[in-house]
DNA sequence: GCCAAACTATGATTCAAACTCATAATTTTC
DNA sequence: GAAAATTATGAGTTTGAATCATAGTTTGGC
């Protein structure tokens, strides 16, 4: 009559609830769908009850299973809050985080990110590195920053990389471009375009570097800073852009502009932080990598994690 | 970097905590003092602090162990009452427990563990079988009684039986009574004194049952319903009595009476709980086996779980 | 201060829980 | 209704949590 519960069982009911489907549930928490199933049906067993409602999709939780994940809410931060305490009570409340980031739409996820963590370490002292930086890595080398925000895994002895997630980029047309007949564009449809980007190095763009470098062609580049004025280019037929397709969802909702896969598998863009060796074991370092995660996939659609 | 913390270990804390010693914490949570040093070392390496500061006895927390703690004394009484929860989403709110009581100490710690239970469990009908019974069993079989405490484990199919605790029985002296000379008192040393107890039948007293019968000695007897009643005679010089250590520890530090021990090993009683069988099942039927034991072991000096 | 008793730590071993893998059964989607 | 996606299940493996046996410490009495 020994209660079995414990924490392990109410990360997967949350999960379970947050994504409605056990295969994306158990990738969430690093198991196998198989792993889950046979989690679910001890608990069920043990409770003598249901915890979810299987004939639905997306998965729903019964009102046990629902006690159980009002259960999980309360008391899982609590226990987070918990081990971060502990984690200050052996490394000292105060740190630095001065970040260095390489892509422009990196922003958009790393300011919420950025204020969630604040609020767990309000004593580490939080920094972007001014600028772009071709090489990000030199500066963690140079100890102008202590995490490095970059889109290759970095192979390297003295530098530690953590994977973040991935997403796919999406080209971006005028609703009214002769290209959006095509369900993908390939390299070719390229050659011809003006290419419209954030003012960076080819060799910081996915789409050169994977897509049309390999092909040989170099279309003309026109650049601007912002999202928004990208759009506007390609809204007013000045080129075609590519884009994290999280980045403008918004806008492809409300049908300002038109978008397409690029290549037959998609173009897909990787993100990982990169620390200096060790460094990845300090608590608010991995606090903020795994608070960069969450909230990402939290706010971000189509982003997986890695 | 992910965490091993489970409820297990804020079980483990708290025992330790209370306890103030691995051995005893241990025996609180059914596992072997082994299990515990084996467990707390794994966590202490996890945080990579100590947790409980060793050189010490009793045992103390560190403000690390502490932090964990206070997260225990937070979350298990949620995750309790969310079990509570779910076990009356199964079984209904309702339902009756009608007690059958053997001996009549038992009131003492009866009526706190009763008090805690009807806070859990609203609903549920609480009864004490009125009178004393020379066999409560039978009162399950005729469904007078939903539940029986009882001082022998009953060996029967049709009879669940759950331990509860054991304590020691001391004889009790006026203070300047001659007997008081020796260390502990025999079977023999009853021969020629009054012996006050309850007004209950001689197979019912765990000192004639054990000690006195069997060595064929018979005092006079006198009895009392009140535990103060019988220290007053006591006191007074008009017999000894034998009752459990816990239920006079008070006026035993007042100084109003002596205690002896009883036999070279001690009177030790046990408690034990009986229910008609499969009904031990019953959420709230275990649950008020839970509390009774939780609760007595905390107010009661010298008590040991079974 | 020393000895016995009580307690804690540790290494080897056992055991069971929890996971993965392979695949069957079911549900959803088009 | 077929294909795809999802969940369930049984077998086998791995892991980690427990026990056992015992060594090492600490405590308390004399």
């Amino acid at each position: 009559m020994q209660s079995i519960l414990e924490l392990r069982h109410l990360r997967t009911l949350l999960a379970i609830r947050d994504t409605g489907n056990l295969t994306r549930a158990a990738e969430r928490l690093f198991l196998t769908q198989s792993a889950l199933s046979h989690q679910l049906r001890l608990l069920e067993e043990h409770f003598a009850l249901p915890l979810v409602m299987r004939k639905s999709s997306p998965l729903k939780l019964t009102p046990a299973g629902d006690k159980l994940a009002q259960l999980a809410d309360a008391i899982l931060p609590q226990v987070a809050h918990a081990e971060r305490a502990i984690a200050k009570l052996r490394e000292g409340e105060a740190g630095q985080l001065r970040i260095a980031v390489e892509c422009h739409t990196c922003f958009d996820w790393l300011m919420p990110a950025m204020d969630t963590f604040r609020t767990h370490w309000p004593e580490v002292e939080l920094d972007i590195v001014s600028g772009f930086h071709a090489d990000p890595v030199s500066l963690l080398y140079e100890d102008r920053a202590d995490l490095a925000i970059i889109s290759e895994v970095e192979d390297n002895p003295d530098i530690a990389c953590l994977p973040l997630f991935s997403f796919d980029m999406v080209a971006l047309l005028a609703n009214d471009h002769p290209l959006t007949a095509k369900p993908r564009l390939e390299a070719a449809d390229f050659a011809t375009e003006t290419l419209i980007t954030y003012p960076v190095a080819d060799e910081m763009l996915d789409l050169v570097k994977k897509v049309l470098k390999p092909a040989g062609i170099k279309p003309q580049r026109r650049t601007s800073e912002l999202t928004v004025a990208i759009l506007q280019l390609v809204a007013s037929r000045r080129g075609i852009a590519a884009l994290p397709r999280w980045s403008v969802q918004h806008y492809l909702e409300k049908g300002y502009v038109t978008a397409r896969p690029i290549t037959a598998n998609g173009l897909i863009a990787e993100l990982h932080v990169a620390v200096n060796k060790g460094r990845e074991e300090t608590a608010y370092v991995a606090d903020f990598v795994q608070t960069m995660r969450e909230v990402s996939v939290l706010n971000l659609p189509g982003v997986t994690l890695l």
